[in-house]
DNA sequence: TGATAAATGCAACTCACTTGCAACTTGGAA
DNA sequence: TTCCAAGTTGCAAGTGAGTTGCATTTATCA
């Protein structure tokens, strides 16, 4: 039977040294929720990241991450991906472009879109409304092919 | 003392259509929901519609509300707009072209943002993925001049 | 090694939204 | 005009995501 715990990866210095700049502690639990969001290829629900931890030998208290998550998302590590879900999803920024999602109004499949079509535009926005403007979402609903 | 209740508007016949051919029945409640949302320049929540009401003297249960929003946007009458507040706004979809909107980061204000830059994207997606793309939300964040 | 600031886990809470059900409207048929 | 079935409402109670308070524990650094 296997007893150890197999999150201990290797973390991106980048990100040790943001936490660090924070003056964040790098706990036991907050290794194992960023070694989760790491491995994690498209964006996971809070609950979603509990489970894992608990699978793994590893289990944490949904709230710690919950506040770890608020935490990264501060620290600008971690973006929220809103899909209308009833619950938010959150995906690892280190390492990757600027992208959308597209999910599957039958079975919830999410897939990566990697483009923005929004920079030009967003000038223009800036523009005519005189908002200084921060961010964007911008998500796609539709039918896989398995579910069409 | 105001006592009558000045939601009695002129509405749209097409809505009305839409309710018949959809077996809805005309209530009083269900009536000044409508009014309200169409009197809305801006998407609002539901318990904004609920205040709203009791305001003008036509008190009408929360959860009245809340299954009257969700029948219209069955009904394709209303848009959800996510703001990722924690809650959904609705706006009427009723003689108003597809646009998007920017909220403030400081007051919560809500502007229109009359254009949508994603119809050839649309195409584009649905070539690269096979999914059949159905809507999309886009949303944009910043600050307002006053909130700079 | 010891001090201290940060982090954790638990319990209890808030708030958006949903469900079950009995009582009440609406609108069409007799 | 009256009656009735389908649809609708309001209330109470429930669900589920996310938050807060607080006592205990842990990482970090002098």
């Amino acid at each position: 039977m296997q007893l150890t715990c197999n999150l201990e990866i290797q973390m991106a210095e980048s990100i040790l040294d943001s936490l660090r700049a924070g003056g964040k502690k790098l706990t036991k639990p907050r290794k194992a929720i960023l070694a989760i969001l790491e491995q994690s290829s498209l964006p996971i629900t809070v609950a979603e990241i509990a489970d894992q931890l608990k699978k793994a030998r590893a289990a944490v208290d949904l709230v710690t991450v919950y506040r770890n998550v608020a935490m990264l998302q501060e620290l600008k590590l971690v973006n929220p991906v809103g899909l209308h879900e009833g619950q938010m999803r959150y995906e690892f920024r280190h390492g990757r472009e600027h992208h959308h999602h597209i999910q599957c109004r039958g079975c919830g499949q999410i897939v990566d879109l990697m483009l923005c079509p929004l920079k030009k535009l967003t000038e223009l926005i800036e523009e005519q409304t005189k908002f200084v403007i921060e961010g964007h979402a911008l998500e796609f609903f539709g039918w896989c092919p398995q579910c069409q």
